[in-house]
This record gives C-alpha cells, sequence and structure tokens, in this order.
DNA sequence: ATTTCATCCACATAGTTATGTGATTTGAGG
DNA sequence: CCTCAAATCACATAACTATGTGGATGAAAT
C-alpha cells in the first residue's frame, strides 16, 4: 500500500485525485492539506511514501515546502505538480531534491503509474519537462574540451599543477629536470592564453579540461 | 506522418520495431540498419523525423552515430535505446544532444508515444533513467557550501586569487598593503586546509566557493 | 630532404610566494 | 570590561615562479 499525502489548494482538483488515489488498489491518501504551512509536522505525522506538491498555493507554496521537508526528511518520495512547465521553478525543484516532476494536465492513469514509478527509484517526468532538464544539463556539461591542442604531456603537467604540485615536485613524478617543467609549463600558458599558475588552474576548470 | 530511421543490430527486435511503427497510423518506418557505420549517408538521404539508436551495435555503435549525425544535423530527433540504464552511457548520450533515452523493455505502445513526444520536444525517458539524470543534475549544481567561514574579506582576496591577480594586484586592488593580503591568504589557507595558491583555487571551484 | 613539433635540458635573474614572528585597531558578544 | 576574531601593517628569509636565451633529439608531416 502507497501511502501519498497531497497539498494542493484547489478543492476540486484536490477531491477529485483523493479520489483518484484512494479509489485505485495499493494506493491511500493519508491526507490533504491546502498549502504547506504546517509542512514539518504533518508529514512527520503521517510518515508518507509519496509526497504530492502543488507549486503554487497561497501561503507556503509547493517550492518552499518541498525546502522545508527535505530539511528533515529525504526518505519521502516527492512529485511536484505544476499548470505550467516554467524552467525557473523546475530548476528550484530538482535542485532542492524533488523526485519529479508532473503537470497537472497529466491523465489519472498515468499519474498512478508515476506515483508507483517514484516509490521504486525512478523520476517520473513529463517529457516536456524533462526536455527542460537535458536542456540545463547539456549547458553544464557542454563538450568543449580539446580546443587548446594541449599534448599528452602537458596535459600531465597541467593535472599535476592543477593538484598543487611544485615544479620541483612535477619533475620528480614525470621524471623529468625542472627546467623541462618549466618549459611545458610557459607552453600550456601560451596555449590557454594566461600568464600565471593559477589562472592556468582556473581555465582549467572552467573549461572543463581536469 | 512521422518518419523514423532505425539503427538495431538484433534483426528480430529490428523486424519487431519496424512492423510495430509501420503497422501504426501516422508512423513510418523509413528505413532500417544494423549499425551507424554509414549514418551520415543515411540519415541525408532519409532526412527522418525520429531516429531510434541502440546502443550496443557491433561496429560504430549507437553512441558514436550520435556524435558523428549531430555534427551535421541538429534537427532530427534522437532517441536512445539500451537494455541497461548503465549511469555512463546516459550520461554521454545527454551530452552529445541526445533528445530521450528509452529501455528496451517499453512496451510497444508506450515506445510510440514516446516518439511522438519527442517530435513535439520533449524529452522522453523511462523513469529511471530520468532519475539519474536527476541525481547527475543535483551534484553539479548543489547548493554552495559555506562550510569553510571564509569572512567577508578573505572571499573578495579568494576571488582576486582566482581571477589571477598577485599578492601586488589585489592589494592595489583592495586599498590594503601587500603584507596585508598575505595574511589573508595565510588565514584562507588555514581555513581550507591547503598550502598552495594553486590548491586553493582548485579548491574554491571543486566546492563551488566561487 | 626539410620543416615542424613535442620533448628534453641548462643557466641566469627578477619577481613572487610561503612562512615566521610580531603588533595595532576595531567591533561583537559574553 | 574583557576576550576574541577580523583586519590591518611590518620585516626578514627561504623557496618557488616567470621569463629569457639557447640548444639537442627524434618522429611525423610535407
Amino acid at each position: 500500500m502507497i501511502k501519498v499525502l497531497l497539498y494542493e489548494d484547489n478543492p476540486q482538483f484536490r477531491e477529485g485525485l483523493t479520489m483518484l488515489i484512494d479509489g485505485s488498489t495499493g494506493f491511500s491518501v493519508l491526507a490533504s492539506y491546502k498549502n504547506c504551512d504546517h509542512v514539518k509536522e504533518e508529514v512527520e505525522k503521517w510518515k508518507p511514501d509519496v509526497i504530492l506538491l502543488d507549486i503554487n498555493m497561497p501561503g507556503t507554496d509547493g517550492l518552499e515546502g518541498l525546502k522545508k521537508i527535505r530539511q528533515f526528511n529525504t526518505v519521502a518520495k516527492i512529485l511536484m505538480l505544476t499548470v505550467f512547465d516554467d524552467n525557473k521553478n523546475v530548476f528550484e525543484a530538482i535542485r532542492n531534491g524533488a523526485d519529479g516532476y508532473l503537470l497537472k494536465k497529466t491523465p489519472p492513469a498515468k499519474l498512478l503509474e508515476y506515483i508507483q514509478d517514484a516509490t521504486e527509484g525512478g523520476a517520473p517526468m513529463t517529457s516536456s519537462i524533462a526536455a527542460q532538464v537535458l536542456k540545463m544539463f547539456q549547458e553544464t556539461h557542454q563538450v568543449k574540451y580539446q580546443e587548446y591542442n594541449l599534448s599528452e604531456r602537458e596535459n600531465q603537467v597541467l593535472h599535476l599543477l592543477v593538484e598543487g604540485y611544485s615544479y620541483k615536485m612535477i619533475g620528480n613524478e614525470l621524471f623529468i629536470a625542472i627546467d623541462t617543467v618549466r618549459s611545458h609549463i610557459k607552453k600550456i600558458y601560451e596555449k590557454l592564453h594566461v600568464n600565471s599558475k593559477s589562472e592556468a588552474v582556473a581555465k582549467a576548470f572552467r573549461d572543463k579540461l581536469i
């Protein structure tokens, strides 16, 4: 029996959801509330498996509720409900530990399926929302390395620099003279268009060379 | 009519998929191939709306095929097919511009729905895969640490260090003596548990202090 | 055959960084 | 009031980094 706690301000939608979930075998609605004002007490009292959180509610809304819940409970699966697939909210919700993000127009049958998914460790998402997540993900994990054409050796040296090795230590590590290390590093600076160790290290991180 | 191009090495599965898709109104399989060896010519010839790419194929596999396709075509929707939800492959696929990622055990009805989703700009994903994406996403977008308790001034100094400023330049920038810069930096090193500029810069990036 | 490039090494010098040992002032909190 | 931490500054020394100039080798590309 999957125990669900429901937060939704619209009485019709709340009733509809409750009937849908309670009327399905294997599911049960523990309680439902119109906002997250007392979410801590409520979650601690009911110990739900899944929490459905509407994003837009008067009073403490779903995003604030999510943050509050995650401060003391990280096991309950939390699914966000929303009318719009608003980019900013999706980002905030995911960052704060939501397990899924569903549009309210999701058909009832699917909703049950999604709730089931969540309890099994999945992250149910409306595909338009998944598309946004992928887009954000791609932006931060772009493939942009190898633009600088560092040679194999130069890459090794750069990695050791990033790890905080001094020239002398790099020489020992790679079995080359310190002067050789120097000339590699000079070449690296040229290729990265920088002129100090810190800048090279910073650039290595920023451009995902490491 | 949604035009689909199919890459799948297993003849049975390939036939099954073709019959399923071709047998559904609004869908049509343009052609199917057993690997991505000639993916460029094929995609340019057929101009499909959706490409289904099996990840594991002898010869040029799905991931390599994906990379090849994305070098000249960014409009076709590409859905990856796989038996396992292997973390590394998911990451690679998304990073290289895949639009969705489906397990082969996806029921036929759903598969069609997913293909439809993709053409409408969605990113259909099996929920176990979505969960992985969310996890990766959370790891890189965690709320910043503030565990090191750097003071306001120390933070300023650290930022300038990261930007490649020398002690002297930092002093000029902040209107303080170089010796003061030194003592701030020493304090920063203590707090970050490092003992060189590069290590501090690296830690600043790694722990999202910047 | 010649050029290019990565890799290797040497020596010298100016400038920077790391470390230590002080010290003063100021504001917040017990 | 007293203490503590942050912020400021000074002087000294050892170690390290940046920069320049110069050279040697070998493999790959033209």
